[in-house]
DNA sequence: GTCTATATGTTGATAGAC
DNA sequence: GTCTATCAACATATAGAC
């Protein structure tokens, strides 16, 4: 892994694990195994280390936007599935975006639009494409808000409260196709 | 109003408007219109400033389940439609908590708890009910990622919309109701 | 109850050695 | 490409005057 890649990596940790104010320059690089001097050297200041995480979440945007067009189950379901999983790293790397706040919104708005896209073109209805999508962005309001388990009652923890919830999306979807 | 109250209010402008980061004792004293040490009078540190938002959000939280209990529409359609408000009091502290991150969490899990109840008590069914509630999460979690508008492109913004995204939830609500 | 002044630590960023 | 040393700016917090 180049450095670069290393030090993005790290600082999606942070910011996942502690906030926009956790993830200071020191603690990047600590966390990233270099200096503070080294980690300067690949992003000449904070701001080109946000912009970093933005084109690389914009790259991973690209390739799971592909995946969901032509997913099996639908798009819709494949969406709502991916929204909870936090395993991947296009999940981590939206998850960071979403708690730099302020700046990260034009870059994650752009990725909505495309995902509202795709579940209009699905399920045929404008209001329930967004209600899909709204429950989505709910599952990842929780993933973002709070990784210290215990809260959110709704998110769905299990197998089967998945399931369960994929159940009623594809109802909806289904329901309401033309 | 106490200059307390006057002091909170500040904070939470700040934080919607630019978040955390710039949610500094300097700025928020500006704002309230005293100096730094007339506000570290109200509140000894800036932890003792977010405990006293989380505390005003308790209370506010209770006054709003009383009302969304006896809504006329329905809690669920009551939860959507607040969802998106963003003009009540609670609605504001809500998204001010939200954007603290962190420490907010537990607070927002416990009213996210008690909303979850009331939706279930009226749907009946676990899964709808916990889909309604994620539905309203991601309302809040558009509002509280861009308050810049442009983008969010499934959240609500006309009366219209609003309607039809309670026409959405009404039908997922009812069509489960035993 | 609110102010000014100040102490103390942190943060983002630069310069230059290696 | 990465390090150490250093800086100015800013943050939280305290002390004491009014």
């Amino acid at each position: 892994m180049s450095a670069r890649d290393n030090i993005l990596r790290a600082y999606e940790e942070i910011l996942i694990a502690g906030g926009e104010r956790a993830a200071t320059l020191d603690a990047v690089a600590a966390k990233a195994g270099v200096s503070k001097g080294g980690l300067l050297y690949h992003f000449r200041s904070k701001e080109a280390l946000a912009n970093g995480l933005f084109e690389r979440l914009d790259a991973l945007a690209d390739a799971d936007l592909a995946t969901m067009a032509t997913a099996p189950e639908g798009a819709s379901v494949y969406y709502v599935r991916t929204s909870a999983s936090q395993g991947s790293e296009f999940d981590r790397c939206l998850v960071a975006a979403a708690r730099l706040g302020s700046g990260a919104s034009s870059a994650i708005a752009a990725i909505q639009r495309r995902w509202l896209d795709l579940i209009t073109a699905e399920v045929g209805d404008d209001a329930v494409a967004k209600a899909i999508l709204l429950l989505g962005d709910g599952i990842y309001y929780n993933a973002a808000v709070g990784p210290d388990a215990g809260g959110t009652p709704a998110a769905p923890q299990t197998a089967e409260e998945m399931e369960a919830l994929v159940e009623v999306v594809a109802r909806l979807a289904g329901r309401s196709r033309r």
